[in-house]
DNA sequence: TTAAAAAACAGGATTTTTCCCCTTTTAGAA
DNA sequence: TTCTAAAAGGGGAAAAATCCTGTTTTTTAA
């Protein structure tokens, strides 16, 4: 092959462009496809008479994100790798994506050499994970690994009251709505205080607004 | 004057570089400064043989952002454009930036061709809005018009209540958190809960979280 | 089938919250 | 100085939340 055949998936258009410009500046690679989301870019893939060799795969994008794409990508074409290429650096996504299938998660403020460097590695190693990303996985471990195994300990009954709990609804009011009776809610209440280590409502709802359970 | 001089602020280096590289293919444009943040722009400026007639101006950056950085600019330097391009869809951070005295605000996720429309506008008109900065300007006019009237009616005092009333503690501990008697307490609360219109604690912290009051 | 575990429910007591309506003190303007 | 508005404080009661200690029902696994 004379060349590496890349995929470009990313909707920031004026991005992707230029991104495609300047990877054609170089003949050993070539831009064979360039999609603004997942969605045309799967159509686009049983079309192509040429497949990528490697995908530089943004996150956030409408109809069909990144980390689905990528899921989607690693059934059925396991020999095409997938690079994140995006500004989310939150650690749960990270996570999500590399559990996806992909290579290796480049952050897009990063050194355009490392970003060719990434893509040979890729390549010729299979991955390719910056420094960034392994302090990343390490902070999840050290950090919220509390936090992740006390939500992972809750029951769906609990996330649901939880949810309920934080409106403005009275116990007897959640009660009703989740079809049980205000004693029953006492003792999710009770339940999930001891889970989070809450000792009120307030704290309780400060909880779930921490970490998203709202 | 042969072309137009740009300079590009922007700390995702990868995007910067290749964003450049479209520009330069386009003998109308050169792209005369590259900076990762406005701290460096501003240091290279001092130094510049040549002026850019065009700032492109990312928001999120280390040491100095670009709310700052145009906000330096358009003071000491009126006569150049800063144009804000950006992932950040916020509708109060695009406040801040107009405010601060950017002449456009593109989102990174445009098409290319409005992309040179925008910097030829900026040139010959002044300014280029989207119907896009329109809409979220109008959409703040109409939905946070009234939550920000709500918190500008609210006293320091009350303020501070809220800031512990988003806390596991009971009003009698906020009371001597405070320094006030429990029944003061109460009455910030009844006059909070009429303000932000909440029917209880909970709903007093979802709002301040909301709003950023805690 | 049966024992164990989980989910649902309950009585009762205490504390906290919420909601009235009211008085005193303080600070600032006329 | 005096009037007035804002801030601070209060009594009392109803509602809600919290915290116990239980029982009954349903699910699950052996």
């Amino acid at each position: 092959m004379e060349y590496i055949p890349i995929a470009i998936v990313d909707d920031h258009t004026l991005m992707s462009k230029a991104l495609e410009n300047m990877i054609m500046e170089d003949a050993k690679y070539k831009v064979v496809m360039n999609n603004a989301n997942g969605e045309d870019f799967i159509q686009a893939l049983s079309n192509a008479n040429e497949l990528p060799q490697v995908v530089l795969m943004d996150i956030n994008m409408p109809y069909k994100n990144g980390i689905e794409t990528t899921q989607w990508l690693s059934e059925r074409f396991p020999e095409i790798k997938v690079i994140a290429l995006t500004m989310e650096d939150d650690e749960q996504v990270i996570i999500k994506m590399l559990k996806a299938g992909a290579k290796g998660y480049l952050l897009k403020d990063m050194q355009p050499y490392l970003f060719f460097q990434a893509i040979e590695n890729v390549i010729n190693k299979g991955s390719f994970y910056t420094d960034f990303v392994t302090q990343k996985l390490l902070k999840i471990k050290i950090e919220d690994m509390k936090s992740s195994s006390i939500i992972s300990e809750l029951k769906e009954r609990e996330k649901e009251f939880i949810k309920w709990a934080c409106s403005e609804l009275t116990y007897k009011e959640i009660a009703d709505k989740m079809c049980l009776s205000p004693k029953t809610v006492d003792g999710y209440r009770d339940a999930v205080f001891i889970k989070l280590e809450v000792k009120s409502r307030v704290g309780l709802v400060l909880f779930a607004l921490k970490y998203g359970l709202e």
